[in-house]
DNA sequence: CTTAGCACTCTCGCCTGTTGACTGCTAAAT
DNA sequence: ATTTAGCAGTCAACAGGCGAGAGTGCTAAG
């Protein structure tokens, strides 16, 4: 039989996938002929349209419309068809210089490459922020605020700052507290949570046994640390939702009060997985452990929720220091050349400048074009 | 003439009113005599409502259908018609309870207001972190990241935080950094960035002159306190978008393609007004300076993206010390009387939250009523 | 293997008449 | 003078029907 994809069947396949991502209607048989000028009849384009979709590469929506690519069609389009062609370098520099400007900024960047991402490809993106491979403390201050109440701050590696309040239980002078943070200072520094509760465990049977408000703070710094580490699984900053939800397919054009609660629920739904980054759980460690862009399509999600979704995600940071992860997601119909483009991208960006900020040299004028 | 406002035409004003702000569809003259049981006839409202429209408080879409409030109704059932019945004793237990939950924590306060506002009325809701009246610096702490590169943490009264990461000249060891942050903190704690310029342009002329990171540091303390300054005015955090969006004036059922874009279009000016703060710019000062509760209705915004909207703003914090407002936004058609109390109600469990933060004695049982 | 041609299917927009929801008016009733 | 029943008039919403158009799938000829 003539079940096997043939290069022609491969270009009308790619050629639909692309038409459908840029006009999110069904794609016609005599559309492909007249606007790509393919030198054969639109009979012939509709045969072959008939054999891809006994492959699984399109379908129909009903008899006489035109066809769609499935989550196998995308994936074959992304796998073996699409184009790869970088980021011109006309807009690698505007990225740049977009970074250069914020410069020195952690929180900053991640919210340029969120907005820059969302913009790049029109729909919405995520970027969590770098983790360490293992938190390090580096320094605890401690601020009165007023007599009973302290600002304990936590600096740690690689400049993340927790802060929390806390309670004494007697009245302490900025003095006393500067001495106790001194202290500890010396003692935590550079120790992961695991180190910290030694020192805690072996100041608690120390003579002569430290101050209690000592141990206080200790602890406080240790559960911050585990709180930090759960959160921090979970933390992702995202941007461009209304990049998102101005695509076709959530607010279409509708009719009846019943489709008109499904968009609803949709943008909720949308809403909510970007908020609370729920069914994302199992990316963002596959991404982080892997490199290169990983690209998850619609069915291909263990996740319900994100069945109409395409995520694309690429980790970004210093090998065995600290790693983040970053990305795009969208309806299946999106850009993928462009969104794998940037992503790649800015992950690369992100690299050097963390690379700069935790006082590696970086590889900048290398990395820059092996997108 | 009858154009008076007797008491039964308030009567109706005011039922057409919770009725429409309910079921967003407009009244009919019958609707309301059956299902409130009016000991008149369905011909006797619609006279009423006749002059009702005459007076300016209700408008027709087209002939044949119900009336629909018009600004100029809510605000006259907002200053006099509404049920102006506080939250439940339960309902403010258990607000009183969650925030109870998170202790200590600004953000977070801010974060459950904004939930809990946004929960109740349905709607998206405002919040502006509460603002010192006027900035003083606290602490200054230096902390090195590596050789070249220290971490500028900038502590202000009432426990917020600043950070910077600042490149040195030359290289720098922990311990001469901790040497000029106790002589910085020293000099300018309680320091407003008045004072710190003064200090500033004095450390410039001294003899011996200080060391060069010493103005350095203090240069960028000033900037910083500067730049947070400005950042505050605009500073909103928002949350319950999903809410209001699902308001039926948002997503409504559509026929044409180009009600959709006007649908896109909508929610886009909604989540920019809630990002960026667009319009809300007069509104925040003014609820800053009145005490109560602000309503401004529809077209009485001096914005004209604001047209469409509500909005409900309480200031709340301590007189003279620090101040925040936060409320709520949503279509005109929102729930006055729900929106109102809620914000009273939060905007006083946030003053006593503060109250405690600085230090002072709460009043906790004595505000609670007065709801 | 390709393609012209055609029948068939299904959507969409359009029109139509119809229904039903309200109002506004009028004239009688209170 | 106010209320109200009754009724005409208006308009949106809906359902059904129709035609046009879009696209396919098939067939038979090139």
């Amino acid at each position: 039989m003539g079940a096997e994809l043939t290069e022609r069947r491969q270009h009308i396949l790619k050629l639909i996938v692309q038409e459908f991502i840029e006009t999110a209607t069904p794609v016609a048989s005599e559309v492909l002929v007249k606007k790509y000028g393919l030198s054969v009849s639109s009979a012939t384009v509709r045969n072959e349209m008939g054999v891809l979709e006994d492959l699984g590469y399109l379908t129909h929506l009903h008899t006489s419309a035109g066809r769609v690519p499935t989550d196998a069609g995308y994936r074959f389009f992304v796998e073996n068809l699409m184009d790869r062609t970088p980021l011109s370098s006309a807009e690698q520099r505007t990225i740049r210089h977009q970074f250069y400007q914020v410069r020195g900024e952690l929180d900053q960047w991640i919210q340029l490459a969120g907005a820059v991402l969302a913009r790049k490809a029109q729909n919405a993106s995520l970027v969590t922020p770098p983790r360490a491979d293992q938190l390090r403390c580096k320094n605890v201050e401690l601020i009165a605020i007023h007599d009973t109440m302290a600002l304990l701050v936590l600096v740690l590696h690689g400049g993340t700052i927790k802060q929390q309040t806390l309670t004494l239980e007697t009245a302490r002078s900025q003095e006393e507290l500067r001495r106790i943070s001194a202290r500890l200072t010396e003692r935590c520094t550079d120790s992961g949570a695991a180190r910290l509760e030694e020192i805690l465990a072996q100041m608690r049977v120390e003579t002569p046994p430290p101050g209690e408000l000592e141990l206080q703070v200790l602890e406080t710094v240790v559960r911050a640390m585990h709180q930090y580490e759960e959160q921090q699984q979970e933390q992702i900053y995202s941007d461009g939702l209304i990049e998102m939800l101005s695509q076709p397919e959530f607010i279409p054009a509708l009719t009846r009060e019943e489709d008109r609660e499904r968009a609803v629920e949709r943008v909720r739904r949308a809403m909510d997985i970007l908020k609370s980054g729920r069914g994302l759980g199992p990316l963002i460690p596959q991404a982080l452990a892997s490199g290169g862009v990983q690209v998850v399509i619609g069915g291909e999600h263990s996740a319900d929720e994100l069945r109409q979704y395409s995520v694309i995600l690429a980790r970004y940071g210093i090998d065995g220091t600290v790693s983040g992860v970053l990305g795009v997601i969208g309806p299946t119909r999106m850009s993928y050349p462009r969104s794998i483009s940037t992503v790649r991208y800015i992950s690369l960006v992100m690299s050097d400048l963390l690379r700069d900020l935790y006082g590696v040299e970086t590889h900048m004028s290398e990395s820059d074009d092996t997108n």
